[in-house]
RNA sequence: GGAGAGUUGGCAGAGCGGUAAUGCAGCGGAUUGCUAAUCCGUAGUCGGCGAUAGUCGGCUCCCGAGUUCAAAUCUCGGACUCUCCGCCA
């Protein structure tokens, strides 16, 4: 959400920020509503005045036995009018928060311009793409000899795109988990949190997710509760209503979550096995910073993504999304995309957003400034450290063996108890 | 699912129809000056005027509705926390 000041101010931002990220949504209206808005609030805050000075009056003429009839009668109709005003300010209140919930975060000045995936920028990539003339099996194949996953029984129980990781398949799953978590935990200094996986309305718009994203969200109709699409949104919600001391911050969280997807509008793209997925696993790390220095964290967050990318070895790229491409809360984007030998294209394992103060004013999350004693709004910042379906389908196609064993890589081996995977 | 208790400013805690005591902490200032004491100021938010500093006003005692000239205080509805009972993992 952003600031009626700001929109007011800023109404070239705004509209970029409304174009590129494919929102329709009338500025002016809102412009309009918010000018009607603050003449209401004079006009209501006068009358208020008013009310509560011959209150005052009221109350000391009753102490010293004077009669107060006349000033009790003119009150009744002052009284009258506050409160109909007073219904027609909350009613353009509503109207204007519901439509304030629909305007996207603005770019940080550095997010490349255009509205397609060709826009995006390559900030660097780690490693080499494996040998290409070697022949690799993709994932599908790998999980199906090596009895990793069992895709066709799980629609039994649950439908197509819901994975199920049978033996060495669940195990791995299970470490990969363990691992991340316990590598930010040490090496980065996250703390670790274990949140609801269900989460109310409110909270879900915190995060950005409602109201505009509601059709891609499973929702628990009896308790109006929406699972997760990913940890951001418990952990994010951790804070609301809340004023942080300055001296907490930063606050890094590190989150396993499932995460359930409907995936909405997305049939026939990646269907096969785990590339897209409606359940599936993820370890997200959550800042809340002070805002001078969120851009160091985006940076610094996405390394902490990177290492794990590192440490398993696989080749990756980071790219900066374009305008077109960030999503509605964000301000600005990086993606980690893992490459995959057996689709032989890059795969998106992470995202790590600033969200500037976006959030924060969703969800009301301020801190005390030390200088000056005054609240701010804190800056939000996330980041995949990382899914697992795709990091999974990387690691299995990029450490697949001739005999069609696979290697488990060195810092998975405690975890796994075994070095290769075969049949 | 049933019963009871509770929710007040960063924290603690009074007030129970006349417009938020007091204590502590933090921050700012004053004063005295021997690792401290004392005193003063200091919540958030929205709006008006003002270039800024500032200043004036509204709102805010968990949320919403109601009664009243006036609600932290009374009535109704709801959320959350705690305790007990029931059921269940």
């Amino acid at each position: 959400m952003l600031s009626l000041q700001f929109i007011r101010k800023n109404q070239d931002m705004v509209l970029d920020a409304l174009k590129s990220k494919k929102v329709i949504l009338n500025l002016e209206t809102i412009l309009e509503i918010d000018t009607e808005r603050r003449d209401l609030i004079r006009n209501v805050d006068d009358l208020k005045a008013k009310r509560n000075k011959v209150s005052q009056l009221i109350s000391i003429k009753k102490k010293n036995n004077e009669n107060s009839d006349e000033e009790i009668k003119n009150m009744r109709s002052v009284s009258e009018n506050i409160k109909r005003l007073d219904d027609k300010l909350k009613k353009k209140l509503k109207k204007l928060n519901s439509l304030l919930l629909y305007i996207p975060n603005i770019f940080h000045n550095s997010v490349p311009s255009g509205l397609s995936e060709e826009n995006n920028i390559l900030v660097r990539e780690w490693g080499k793409k494996p040998d290409q003339n070697k022949d690799y099996k993709d994932h599908v194949h790998l999980c199906d000899k090596l009895n990793l996953t069992d895709f066709s029984r799980a629609s039994k129980m649950s439908g197509s795109a819901f994975p199920l990781y049978t033996n060495l398949g669940a195990k791995l799953e299970r470490s990969l988990i363990n691992f991340m978590l316990d590598y930010h935990i040490k090496q980065h200094g996250y703390s670790e949190l274990m949140p609801p996986f269900l989460t109310n309305r409110e909270a879900t718009t915190t995060t950005g997710q409602l109201p505009k994203l509601e059709d891609d969200m499973y929702y628990i109709e009896s308790d109006d509760l929406f699972c997760i699409p990913t940890a951001e949104v418990p952990v994010t919600n951790m804070y609301a209503n809340e004023i942080l001391r300055q001296d907490d911050l930063p606050l890094k969280h590190v989150a396993y979550s499932a995460c359930f997807r409907r995936e909405a509008g997305s049939y026939g793209k990646d269907t096969r096995g785990l590339l897209r997925v409606h359940q599936f696993n993820k370890v997200e790390m959550v800042n809340f910073v002070v805002p001078s220095q969120s851009y160091e964290f985006l940076e610094k967050l996405t390394k902490d993504a990177e290492d794990i990318l590192q440490e398993l070895n696989l080749h990756y790229r980071v790219i900066s999304l374009c305008k077109g491409d960030i999503s509605f809360a964000a301000a600005k984007c990086y993606d980690i995309e893992v490459w995959s030998p057996g689709e032989q294209k890059y795969l998106e394992v992470s995202s790590c957003s600033n969200f500037e103060s976006f959030q924060a004013r969703r969800g009301n999350i301020k801190y005390r400034c030390n200088k000056d004693q005054k609240v701010h709004f804190v800056h939000t910042l996330n980041g995949s450290g990382l899914a697992t379906p795709r990091l999974m389908v990387a690691l299995l196609e990029t450490y697949q063996n001739d005999d069609g064993s696979i290697s488990i890589p060195k810092v998975l081996q405690p975890y796994m108890g075994i070095d290769v995977i075969k049949k």
